[in-house]
DNA sequence: AAAGGTGTAGTAAACGATTACTATGACAAT
DNA sequence: ATTGTCATAGTAATCGTTTACTACACCTTT
């Protein structure tokens, strides 16, 4: 049973009312360059706000071909992390008439697939893929396919992390970040460096784990595997992996431990803390994205500083600068990270 | 220099392909009851799939008069409090085959006019309005205006928290959560509570302050304005109010600070310990929504708890309901709090 | 055998805008 | 006087669907 309310007014009543053609009043309402005498001009907007009259977005997007709409895939919209690239996002968006669609994959294929075919339905202008690409069988290729049908419709496609598409993409320097903060860890004494691993199926947790492999391997410290974590980036799951880290003998304990992320390291502080550790005296523990939250904590985590909000700005700025047909940077912009040293680690004492 | 594609397939050459009339196409297409002979049926199919047919929900959306689109008013979506709400809208929005547009209109007048203008243009089937209401000069009235213009559309309107709008709403019971922390305040033997105000302009802000004023009624406490502190929502800001409190007399300071949302309190807690105040032995700290956040920070948060993500899904549930004129809830469902009481909150040591 | 129902398919009119073309009168240039 | 230009306005096609009507063949029923 749906009741619709139907007093819904368009152009044609305007244009009556206001005693000219449709194409006039189109021309009025539209703000084309086309000439219209002032007085028809003011007979039409008279008519247009008498009448209450609100033009449709949709009628008018199928004529034009664009749709003002653009769409955010992300994890999690209640991810912190998510919701600041988001927030940066919007704010172009709104600036420059576009709308934006949010939409939670869940890290899972089948939604993100799922959401892409809606999209395209809707004739989004433009698709930022905020979360990391997706390492699973036969899914990069499948997802390719899919966005390519978007590209070729005429849709705008960015990347705003490691991604296995083939897209335009500004992505934080990972790779680099981890790499940098293994070494400041290793400067500060720290021999036995633990990681906690993200989602073994997303590139950009991987690449992290290359930068803390690629600092050891130069620092000439062999890796050892049993000081490799595996998380999920969830903070609940990463206090039981560092629950494991007490059963080891002490003389082959970790004393610093890198999380591949922010929530990660939070969970392994909490996780800490019950196992009456403390941080950074017993053990020192960072982070990665340094998300508002990092310095909420206590103590105030030691993170891999990503300008979240501000990448989201970027990316909008240059989905906007593709479909107009001018955005002349390289395809791959990777944006500088940066270590911020806060209270969560220390020097190791000798 | 717009360049756009446009090799576009309309349901036109899938119904070509397959040897039909554009109707018969459709019908396939779009799933309607209308029988249609299953050898018919599999050539539209296979026509649709060979072509890569993508049905134009723009199309669609003109003629059935239904956007599949809805739309979230948060005052910031990188917010927790409205990040919580956003995420449990969308899951139900999701699986109902509505796409969710989220809105931040930063609590201003002007950016949510705006939006509501931009949204009825583009027909969105429903409306949501996360953030409380703004109680400025001539601005209920105004906005009640254009939200009828929505309605008589046939747009579904709904509030989550204590608004001016005169439509459906389901909120927490504010007032008493306020009320009975406050109580549980005084229980501890606290007699002077501070209370950390909202924006004054934000009517759910207020109900709070309701809420905590009634509560010292009760019990025969007179309130002093010293102990009514101005806030924002927002932590920054916060610091500095706390910051005051040491210039009070000792017998003047309260025991116990009463933040009206999370945010704020956890501004406080950061506050207090750069003042060098021990939470809670110094000094009680208690807040408002109980943020996931509320958990990490140290000394964990007492606070009122509300269901957001909850309130969410059931906000967008009671929106298709309204669409489908299937809404059997009496206008304004109150959901009940409850208080957690954590570690940022002790009895008054004698 | 006539009448009426049923299942399946097609024709064409919307939905509400934009815009390529065409038309017209005023005015300037030749 | 003829031509050309310009500003302004209208006509009608179009964007890609859905759906009310119509059509017709094939069964039942009487």
């Amino acid at each position: 049973m749906v009741s619709r309310a139907n007093s819904s007014i368009s152009i044609v009543q305007v244009a009556e009312r206001a005693g000219v053609s449709v194409a006039t009043a189109s021309r009025v309402i539209s703000k084309t360059n086309y000439p219209v005498s002032e007085p028809t001009r003011k007979k039409v907007l008279a008519a247009a706000a008498e009448l209450n009259y609100s033009p449709n977005s949709l009628a008018r997007s199928m004529k034009t071909q664009r749709s003002n709409l653009i769409a955010v895939l992300v994890g999690d919209n209640s991810d912190p992390y998510f919701a600041e690239i988001t927030r940066g996002v919007e704010d172009v968006a709104n600036e420059a008439g576009y709308l934006t669609i949010v939409c939670n994959t869940d890290r899972k294929p089948v939604k993100e697939l799922h959401y892409l075919q809606t999209l395209q339905d809707l004739r989004a202008d433009g698709i930022i893929f905020a979360g990391g690409g997706l390492q699973e069988p036969d899914y990069p290729e499948r997802l390719q396919l899919k966005v390519n049908e978007v590209l070729r419709r005429g849709g705008a496609v960015i990347t705003l992390s490691a991604h296995t598409l083939q897209v335009p993409s500004i992505q934080a320097d990972s790779f680099e970040g981890a790499r940098q903060m293994t070494m400041r860890l290793l400067e500060l004494g720290h021999r036995r460096i633990a990681f906690i691993a993200g989602p073994s199926n997303l590139l950009v947790a991987n690449v992290r784990l290359q930068g803390y492999m690629a600092a050891l391997a130069e620092a000439g410290i062999p890796i050892s595997p049993g000081l490799i974590l595996q998380g999920n980036f969830s903070e609940s799951d990463t206090q039981r992996a560092v629950h494991g880290l007490a059963s080891l003998a002490p003389e082959n304990r970790p004393t610093a431990i890198f999380a591949a992320n922010d929530e990660t390291a939070i969970g392994a502080l909490l996780g800490l803390r019950k196992m009456g550790w403390k941080v950074p005296e017993d053990i020192s523990v960072c982070g990665f994205g340094d998300l508002p939250l990092a310095q909420r904590v206590v103590p105030t985590l030691t993170t891999v500083h990503m300008d979240l909000r501000e990448m989201g700005r970027a990316g909008m700025t240059r989905l906007i600068a593709i479909l107009n047909g001018e955005d002349t940077l390289k395809p791959l912009v990777i944006w500088p990270t940066s270590i911020v040293e806060r209270d969560s680690t220390s020097a190791i004492h000798v």
